[in-house]
DNA sequence: TATAATTCAATTGTACACAATTTGATTTAG
DNA sequence: CTAAATCAAATTGTGTACAATTGAATTATA
């Protein structure tokens, strides 16, 4: 009858596969090199918003990163232990737990700078092409966003 | 002296970042619908597989999924249990485990075939972004297999 | 042809990721 | 002013992901 009725079950036709493909090779190539920063990628992201806010709470940070508390709590005290963040509850709102950058946090921060170039090395994108896959991750991120 | 010396390692200066956050989300989308089969994400790119291929070893499934057999393992373990495939060592290389779509997993290819439509619908992307997200996706993923 | 090297899948250990539930704090309603 | 509702983080349980190791099978090589 119809060869084209399971078209798209093809994997080849999916665009959530690359997607999600993409997604766990980048952060692979990732590994090496924050391994010398004792960092998981996760950790690694956390720590990047932290550079750029210094305080946040962990509900700010996980609307920042996608990610829930049951994500982030085992995460931001392992990055508590490496003495690199303060947890702590807010005395405004007990039921917030803030998240404050430390010296060591922040020494890291130059050690880190080492990562993006050696990263960006294994994209192999013209700068245009990077440019226009960034709008289009952000573009598909915020169209699922307002469908709640 | 140079508040710009940092700018690499803005959350939002990262490809990786929303490549990262946007396979997390959509593969969220998918989860409802997939509830309903009763299979998870990576069960259903397995299947995706076995619905195309018929049977195939797991090094095979790997390189396709960008999978390996830790990951593997258990997933096609699971899907053995819920008698949509067989697992059994290949007797021309006893080293090779074929996995072999049965009856009951061919018949879920029809019920699945609702799945696409409902996640298309949150993928706010006209048609032509779409195809351009896909190529450039893809292109990333060629790119980081050439360097190993 | 004996053994060394390689290959494939499974196992182990660590670290997410998230839904669902719980705990404790705060806000809102009646 | 208290009971109910809401909120934030932690906890629990399940399922990936992957590096490293193991063990069995196969291939290559001296």
């Amino acid at each position: 009858m119809d060869e084209h009725k399971y078209d798209s079950l093809k994997l080849e036709n999916q665009v959530c596969f690359p997607l999600y493909a993409a997604a766990k090779e980048i952060v692979r190539r990732y590994r090496p090199h924050l391994d010398e920063l004792d960092l998981t990628y996760t950790q690694y992201i956390a720590m990047m918003v932290l550079w750029e806010r210094r305080q946040v709470s962990v509900k700010e940070l996980g609307e920042k990163l996608y990610l829930d508390s049951g994500t982030l709590t085992p995460v931001l005290k392992s990055l508590e232990v490496k003495g690199y963040l303060r947890r702590h509850r807010s005395s405004e709102d007990e039921r917030v737990l803030l998240i404050e950058l430390t010296e060591e946090g922040l020494a890291l921060r130059d050690r880190a700078l080492s990562v993006p170039p050696k990263v960006a090395c294994c994209v192999k994108l013209a700068p245009d092409e990077g440019l226009e896959l960034y709008q289009l991750l952000y573009k598909l991120l915020a169209g699922m966003e307002e469908s709640v």
